[in-house]
DNA sequence: GCCGCTGTGTGACCCAGGTCACATACCCGC
DNA sequence: GCGGGTATGTGACCTGGGTCACACAGCGGC
């Protein structure tokens, strides 16, 4: 359909917490980063919204009464469309669109309920290693952005990352983490037996 | 609609992780707690389906291919009747069903966002203090009922109820806590500006 | 009235994660 | 090559939450 465009630099905000909700990104291209930013400063990766994907934050305040939860931030050069409320509701008249919308929702809900049980339940350093383990081999990120997307502080992700290196598990240099032993981080990331 | 109905007592376990879905629980009244229970046999309550409410964990297997994530136990006597899956996609065709199912996806996506929020950035005597807050005046459980709830164990739980009672907040007896002074309570709940 | 079970009370101890307050180190523009 | 901003390194210290290993207490059944 003829929707109009977007495009977006990476560092984009494109939703906000109490923003008004105008419609559900749609993305196109590029990669967007749900977090939540607790009142201390400190933030928290919810999940990321890639290609195909619709990004569902905005439904809270579509369709329940409440103010969006979560603010949304390219992380990549992104191409979406905004889908409006009313297009919206008129694309799940079709049943192959609903199939979809219910499937994302279900899967962002599975999303969330593993990120509640790895925050409640797992070490920082096996979630480091995990998100690690998610970024390829070259991990090109600040200390910063990862505690960001971990919902920690820059130190704390410091301290981890050199114990890694120490261990032969990762080389670190500026803004580069380079994977060494993939197999000894994954061994970390999902806790064996404790 | 003739929908079988059942009846449950407190207690009974509706579903399961990695039982198969047989379909969507519909409350009549009653009460279900959906929790995930990690490796280590601690708790951690996802959310409560109330009357009237679908319970959508079984979206998960239904919609996306992933297994169930949590569980889900009746903590009052229930009756609820099950929506098969055909019935369930039969019912979307009407907006109004839509609308409704897709009102119950947003509330809980916002749940369990404010879920992590508290995990992640609170301390627990506050998510404590709230949820005896959200019990009445007079909550009846014990403490390790208290600790599954917010994914902790009993001795930690003891510990800062009776921190509560030295500051004569609630008073503390056999499978009961009273709530003195609700207003102290609220302002350990919401922490005001840390 | 004794037994055993479930719920509590408690204290010693540990440790992951967080805070503070720095010192560098590297990069880039000018 | 100097100055300032961003990224990192580091160590001392604190503390919330968790673990362990108990003791005890109330209550119901028999």
């Amino acid at each position: 359909q003829a929707l109009p465009v977007m495009e977006v630099p990476a560092g984009t905000t494109l939703f906000h917490e109490n923003a008004p909700c105008d419609g559900f990104p749609l993305l196109l291209s590029g990669e967007v980063r749900v977090s939540r930013s607790a009142s201390s400063g400190r933030e928290l990766e919810l999940y990321r919204v890639v290609p195909g994907e619709l990004c569902l934050v905005s439904s809270s305040c579509l369709f329940a009464q409440q103010p969006l939860s979560a603010h949304g931030v390219a992380v990549k050069p992104t191409r979406l469309t905004l889908l409006k409320p009313e297009a919206f509701r008129a694309a799940l008249a079709q049943a192959d669109f609903r199939e979809f919308v219910l499937g994302l929702f279900a899967t962002r809900m599975a999303d969330l309920t593993a990120l509640i049980e790895a925050i409640a339940f797992q070490r920082l350093d096996s979630r480091l290693a995990a998100t690690l383990l998610g970024h390829g081999t070259q991990v090109h990120a600040t200390h910063q952005a990862l505690a960001d997307e971990l919902g920690t502080v820059r130190e704390i992700v410091t301290r981890l990352l050199h114990r890694f290196e120490r261990d032969g598990l990762i080389e670190l240099s500026r803004e580069c983490i380079t994977i060494c032993n993939s197999a000894a981080l994954r061994a970390i990331a999902s806790p064996p037996s404790r």
